[in-house]
DNA sequence: TAAATAACAGAATGCTCATTCTGTTTTAGT
DNA sequence: ACTAAAACAGAATGAGCATTCTGTTATTTA
């Protein structure tokens, strides 16, 4: 069976770059902050349009949140699958995370972490997306560490497993406190101290 | 100038009670997932109290915030002042925070962080509260280490103000994973492996 | 005991929001 | 050019919310 679809107008906007918009919207706001009117003005996208593409609200919230780990995990984490990661790829990593949240106009937020506090108790799908997302992150800071163990950055007894755990939960910690308003140098101290444990 | 405030009616509730009431619920859904009538039914005290006593949700939420810190101090930063504070006070400390965030029914969640991700960015007042008291929390867990070191419990070259605010950042990140589902084993091994690394 | 008024219970108000509905515009195929 | 239907803009709907208002009850003081 075949369905046609006759196309009779064409559609005006781009779902990807709405999404991304989406994407930097609850990141900053969260999900119950960010109304489908906020997305609306800042996208331009009708209401009729997010309907029909992305479903619902929850529906949106969800796209976003895949493409958020999308994007953490092209723009950060797949370089740590390299054979050639280093301690210092490591560290960009957490730079770029500082960065992030002591940005002085807005700071950018952390979609995991609204997730995890908004969502993830009432929406069990929700939350299990959310941990597999959390796990690959802390698989892939444990790869990192094996390669940059290979090269002698970090310690013979440290286990690798257990550190990206920990690495993980780091980020969160610093995404919190940079919320909080505590300086760059506060958080750049905590991600330095918490490597020099490895070393 | 005296004003006289003829009591004609007693009160029939307990504000003290109320606000831990209130407390919980904050903590475990956060500010906007929390209206005024699900306290209303949890506090059985009427909007006219709450509103009389309170202010408004506002003005409740901070003081629910106060008193929340007021707890976590009481309950647990406390002893770490006391001179013979150890390395066994901080694990404690952390343990109720693991068993807080892995409780099978309802996980007590965090209004520290609720805080930080919902209402710090917009609200400066209420970021500065939030901020002092995680201050405080670093301070109490540096004292609490310098004296662990003293014992010969925590390495000598660990610098204690770096280290405290780095048990800070610890206690979100494993709040934001245990939001997700994370067993406890896992948060154990993260709270073991950050505090190995002070030894 | 009577008067005054704070405490109370819950209805009313006005707002915001997610979602749906309505009427209009556009464009592929005839 | 004409038709059909998808895309559109924005009004309408209905629910939930914070807060205020209204009428009732209880208790102290005179």
């Amino acid at each position: 069976m075949t369905i046609l679809v006759r196309m009779v107008r064409t559609r005006t906007f781009d779902p990807t770059a709405a999404l991304t918009k989406a994407v930097n919207l609850f990141s900053c706001k969260g999900y119950s902050e960010t109304s489908m009117e906020d997305i609306v003005q800042a996208t331009g996208v009708s209401r009729y349009g997010l309907y029909g593409t992305f479903g619902n609200k929850r529906e949106l919230f969800e796209q976003a949140l895949d493409r958020y780990a999308d994007g953490m995990g092209k723009n950060s984490f797949l370089r740590l699958l390299e054979p050639d990661a280093s301690l210092d790829h490591i560290r960009t990593i957490f730079a770029e995370r500082v960065d992030d949240m002591c940005c002085e106009e807005e700071t950018k937020g952390c979609l995991f972490i609204h997730t995890a506090m908004e969502l993830a108790p009432q929406d069990n799908d929700l939350r299990d997306v959310l941990q597999k997302f959390m796990k690959r992150m802390g698989k892939a800071f444990s790869v990192g560490l094996e390669s940059a163990k290979a090269r002698g950055e970090i310690r013979d007894d440290v286990d690798v497993n257990d550190a990206g755990e920990l690495l993980t939960s780091t980020m969160f910690g610093l995404a919190v406190l940079g919320r909080t308003g505590f300086k760059r140098e506060t958080l750049d101290g905590i991600v330095d101290n918490t490597l020099a444990a490895m070393q």
